[in-house]
DNA sequence: AAAAACTTTTGACCTATATCAAAAAATCAC
DNA sequence: GTGATTTTTTGATATAGGTCAAAAGTTTTT
């Protein structure tokens, strides 16, 4: 008995909902494969971002351009889905682009597939309330340590964020993510 | 033809979803009404939250303490949902205190009815997942501010979120929410 | 394997904002 | 309406972390 790759994927749904034999099935067909190289755009934000990205191995980077420089909004790795939030969700522009800052293996949903399974699956309904449920409580934590802590512990609360991702992230992306500098960065994992 | 004090929270629904008259009916009976007089807790973080209050008329306040200070999370009002977030997802304690800036009227729905609901209505998991996705990109808009820019476009930004509400709020309130201190907010304000 | 292109570190200096303290103003309670 | 409490403002001082510049280290390209 094999392992089929889409198991991964299969079993991060039933972490929420029952997964029936019917559902597995529109999702499976719905659902493909893709490749990312390290450096690859994923989602280039002159586009309206119509896919979504369940991550099974790699590390992705959403960022943004201010000042003519690239500022991360926040990372994703394995068991994650990633696209440009707002965009996906409204069919518009938005400012996030979308990178691989590693070789990445990914499921790609099309936004009209998961328009249909919405519409023929409750439960995929709720499978998106309660998973959202946990993304809004790391926001919420996120926002405390923003405005509450020096830089230092700003870091201390990222790399406990992102255990075992903070170390394959380029020291640059987490200054932008943290919103301080490099040098203060530098200087903060020196002294450890 | 009277309005309904109950048509306020019916609109509100059928920005995202169609309300069937069945689903009325089971929302009439199992929503309240409750009044808070300004200052009264709306939430203690000593017990676990189990209600969530849909703001009619008023101003509300979500806060924790943090060094014997009141930080404060965010405020709602009208026609905005409030409760403590992870608490009444989890069903376990968290840190927030929820009270009344102002004299309130709020709609009250029990977790227990809540979850009813969700059982025996699709359309409402479908309100959930919409409506929190609107909440969503408040949350990033935030998080962009606050990492990114001086306590004046800070306070800017937290005008133009908080709409007509803003000068309802203490200016310490404020500070705490922002991250800055009182001082720095009331020098700001002089300014203008 | 050398050159080119990034990324990270180190150093010097400067500014926005925190902190502490006290006065002024506003709100609340009797 | 007057005194008491709370909130906001103003002033003086200190500091974390920003910015600029250049050196050191690493990775990629040819």
């Amino acid at each position: 008995m094999t392992t089929e790759p889409k198991d991964n994927i299969f079993q991060h749904f039933e972490k929420y909902i029952h997964l029936s034999d019917t559902l597995k099935y529109e999702l499976t067909n719905r659902v493909s494969i893709v490749n990312f190289k390290k450096g690859e755009l994923v989602h280039d934000a002159d586009k309206i971002c119509t896919k979504s990205y369940f991550i099974q191995k790699g590390l992705i980077r959403t960022y943004f351009i201010k000042d003519g420089k690239e500022i991360s909004e926040y990372f994703s790795s394995e068991e994650e889905w990633v696209n440009s939030p707002r965009s996906f969700r409204e069919r518009q522009l938005d400012i996030y682009y979308i990178d691989a800052i590693e070789n990445t293996v990914a499921f790609c949903l099309h936004v009209n597939d998961l328009v249909y399974l919405f519409d023929h699956f409750p439960e995929m309904e709720r499978y998106a309330r309660l998973s959202m449920g946990t993304v809004f409580g790391h926001f919420m934590d996120r926002i405390t340590s923003l405005r509450f802590t020096t830089a230092k512990e700003k870091y201390e609360h990222f790399c406990e964020t992102y255990q075992g991702i903070y170390h394959r992230i380029p020291l640059g992306m987490v200054a932008s993510y943290l919103g301080i500098s490099q040098e203060t960065l530098s200087r903060i994992r020196a002294e450890k």
